[in-house]
RNA sequence: GGGUUCGUAGCUCAGUUGGUUAGAGCGCCACAGUGACAUUGUGGAGGUCAGAGGUUCAACUCCUCUCGGACCCACCA
């Protein structure tokens, strides 16, 4: 006799371990209704799972992605894929850097007081433990993925792909070193690739400056210091008088200077005065005029932001403090023209910390995006692009697919190295001798091979965590071919979905294909699915300082995870934002505990005792237990418990072409992604046409003796049906349901999915 | 500056290629007292589908504009 209510905490554990412990996680098993002798021919269905930061324990949004991911590879499974979820973690790097420097300030400790091994260590114990408490949620949610292939980004065999792809991508050119501006955190200390900075609109006050003849106009005037060129447009009549290269002495900050003229189309005539100085070292644009020009580069800030000895007596100051300063002397010796004080302008900062980019010159390893592979072949970039023309990567929701393209084609270099201590470190030697750049994959290099000299300086920086993640598709399969002698890549490869948060699309998805062309010839995924953000019921996003955030397993504790995941995916669609409200748990609580009760009634129809096999529909045929080739019949197919000649009732015909217009939609929805849909149709189903309507129907029809056979076998069916269909969205109620009725040695997670029954056979 | 997206019941959202009386959850109102479930059942109130125009036999759905909101990318000294 089942119990009153359907009580998580009683069986979600068990269940889980009974799952874990049956193998049906893994690829290879093969469910009992499958042609189980001779070479396994299923289809292989593959996801890769996205592996969360190690940096933190899971949060309710990655709940999503797995909830999602689980519910495509439990169907699936059920249809008889050969289905393999590998799951993972990644280090990643800066963000887990940040975060466990954050915790060390808190216990008064210092990376800059540390050696690099000892805070590499510290790290390391850090993430070892997030990563326990990470895969523990992700069990407690009831992920069905394969952990005999859990891998981390740090394993030495990801390692090693990481570093092959490094060589051949410098062998072929597309990776190289380049002393150019880029974003420098002066607080991180490390250079930050386009996507790691966000800007914020701020009113600062501007500045007109006389300049020698010239009114110049800036909003950092603590970067003055070096500027000896003067630039205004070659076409401008104001300044048609002054010629390329002219010598202009004149009265600067500390004392006078000579200017030289330059006449070039990048300036702006509607911007200010259409005059301006330029900053080479510590501006993206002057950087640009500087270098097409070929103009003296002269660094004025330093790496802690502060001013250099070129600044005199200012130097040493940090720029903030210095800009007053300056402004006031300026203002004494008579060089401010005026100051606009409400400047509208956007301020570029570190997405982490917020401190504002400094941008400096410092050596990095970039990857070409646009640079056309040896042999004429498309660059990265053209690679990525092809594979959305020609649809072997096909990103569900159009206006994702539109984004994706924008981004692209606007790309630009990627700087891969970053001047942190946690990642993957670049494996790349210089010669402190000749200068010979080797490149080291597996760190036997003793010697220079040029100059045979021992005097080899590793490269300090390390990896950008993309470069790492964003081969992660082939790079897990590789991997454990090499951990376990396998030859995975060959059988899964490409994968069949990548579903992720729409918020990594540039970040990880663009890379992943570039990569995956380059190593591989091939896509790494054939679809990808983008799911939204978490937010709360008032749609804020979730952060710790807004106190808003839900953890996942108290909530599990609460509701159950079944209860959760319905929860996330009832009545969102696909890749739009979730405002995730307590209430909406609950009532999916409510739901999973109406589909145990509804088998609760079932089963204690009568004398109260279970009816030992699912029940057919409608088919009443003989069975001998085994069909043509010997094996045994699915359970579905086995004869009814009750056979007879019962008529059926309109409420039975209804229900019964009701479940069949289900399974067709179901089915259907999650062909198309659309899991919200499915979701939907089966709680409407379930509750409201079965449990309303039917139940109650049934209840008169049990009590005449000429329906009672069929009613019973009805009831059976119907809910033997709906158990497997809602198995992939709640699988721990259907599954404890199940081990109720059929006993808990079948397992409800290698049932075959139910197909349409062919309507002509309600009669 | 370029781009994407949204505006449907009090709240949060569905509505798949345009096709009969626009749906759900929560909330609200009335009734039902427990032999599946009160984590329930039955019934009900509540929407000019932001506004205007257009295409069509037919528009919540397609097109244009207006109003209002969200977001992404780029970024000019």
């Amino acid at each position: 006799m089942m119990e009153k209510a359907y009580d998580p905490k009683k069986y979600e554990a068990d269940i889980y371990r009974r799952w874990e412990a049956s193998g049906f996680f893994a690829p290879e098993a093969r469910p009992p209704w499958a042609d189980n002798p001779g070479p396994d021919t299923r289809e292989p269905y593959t996801i890769i799972m996205p592996p969360p930061n190690a940096n933190a324990p899971s949060h309710v949004g990655h709940a999503l992605g797995y909830t999602i991911q689980d519910i495509l590879i439990r169907w699936q499974r059920m249809r008889g894929r050969r289905t393999l979820w590998l799951p993972g973690t990644d280090h990643a790097g800066f963000e887990t850097q940040v975060v466990f420097e954050k915790k060390l300030e808190k216990e008064g400790l210092s990376r800059f007081k540390m050696t690099r091994e000892e805070f590499y260590q510290a790290c390391w114990d850090y993430v070892q433990t997030n990563k326990h408490i990470s895969e523990e949620a992700i069990r407690r949610l009831g992920a069905s993925c394969d952990w005999s292939r859990n891998i981390f980004t740090l394993d030495p065999e990801i390692i090693k792909v990481v570093y092959q792809t490094f060589k051949q991508m410098y062998d072929d050119g597309l990776i190289y070193r380049g002393n150019r501006i880029s974003h420098w955190c002066p607080k991180h200390q490390t250079t930050l690739s386009d996507l790691e900075t966000k800007y914020e609109e701020r009113a600062e006050p501007f500045y007109y400056f006389k300049y020698g003849p010239f009114v110049i106009g800036t909003s950092r005037p603590e970067t003055k210091f070096g500027d000896k060129y003067v630039v205004m447009h070659p076409d401008d009549p104001r300044y048609a008088k002054y010629h390329e290269g002219q010598q202009i002495n004149l009265e600067w900050i500390n004392g006078p200077i000579t200017a030289t003229i330059i006449k070039d189309q990048a300036v702006d005539r509607e911007f200010g005065t259409g005059v301006m100085t330029i900053t080479p070292a510590h501006d993206a644009v002057d950087f640009a005029i500087a270098e097409r020009r070929g103009l003296d580069i002269e660094p004025v800030i330093d790496k802690r932001g502060k001013l250099l000895p070129i600044a005199g007596e200012f130097a040493g100051r940090k720029i903030l403090e210095a800009r007053s300063k300056i402004v006031e002397k300026l203002q004494a010796k008579g060089l401010v023209d005026h100051i606009d004080k409400k400047y509208q302008h956007n301020v570029q900062m570190c997405y982490k910390c917020s401190t504002l980019i400094e941008p400096q010159i410092v050596p990095q390893w970039y990857v070409a995006m646009t640079k056309p592979l040896p042999g004429g072949r498309p660059s990265l970039r053209d690679l990525a692009l092809q594979a959305l023309d020609k649809k072997e990567v096909e990103i569900v929701t159009e206006r994702f697919a539109k984004i994706f393209r924008h981004w692209m084609e606007n790309i630009r270099d990627w700087p891969i190295s970053r001047q942190i201590w946690w990642g993957i470190p670049i494996p790349v030697k210089y010669c402190g001798d000749c200068g010979e750049i080797i490149i080291d994959v597996i760190g036997s290099v003793k010697k220079c091979p040029q100059c045979s000299r021992e005097q080899l300086t590793p490269d300090p920086d390390t990896f950008d965590t993309w470069f790492s993640s964003g081969q992660w598709p082939y790079a897990t399969l590789l991997a454990n071919d090499a951990k376990q002698g396998t030859q995975t890549l060959a059988q899964y490869y490409p994968t069949q979905v990548m579903e992720t948060a729409w918020d990594i699309l540039f970040f990880w998805v663009a890379r992943m294909i570039m990569f995956s062309y380059y190593r591989t010839g091939k896509p790494p995924f054939q679809k990808v699915f983008l799911h939204g953000l978490v937010r709360d019921k008032d749609r804020q996003k979730m952060s710790k300082s807004k106190g808003n955030v839900i953890d996942p397993l108290g909530v599990i504790d609460l509701y159950g995870a079944d209860a959760l995941r319905f929860a996330l995916i009832f009545s969102t669609a696909a890749g739009n934002d979730i405002p995730l409200a307590e209430d909406k748990i609950k009532g999916m609580k409510h739901f999973a505990n109406k589909v145990w009760n509804i088998a609760r009634y079932i089963t204690g129809i009568g004398d109260g005792h279970v009816i030992p096999a699912p029940v057919s529909f409608p088919r009443k045929r003989e069975s001998t237990g085994v069909n043509s080739s010997g094996n045994p019949v699915p359970a579905s197919d086995w004869i009814p418990a009750f056979g007879g000649d019962d008529k059926w009732t309109d409420a039975d015909k209804l229900i019964l072409s009701q479940l069949n217009q289900t399974i067709t939609d179901v089915t259907d929805n999650l062909e198309n992604f659309r899991l919200h849909e499915a979701a939907q149709t089966l709680y409407d189903f379930i509750w409201h046409e079965f449990a309303d309507k039917y139940l109650e129907a049934s209840k008169e029809q049990l009590k005449n003796e000429a329906l009672k056979n069929s009613t019973l076998n009805n009831l059976y069916f119907v809910l033997a049906t709906s158990l497997k269909l809602l198995h992939p969205f709640m699988p721990f109620v259907t599954e404890a349901i199940w081990g109720e009725m059929y006993g808990k040695e079948r397992l409800l997670i290698v049932e075959k999915w139910s197909s349409s029954t062919d309507e002509s056979e309600v009669v």
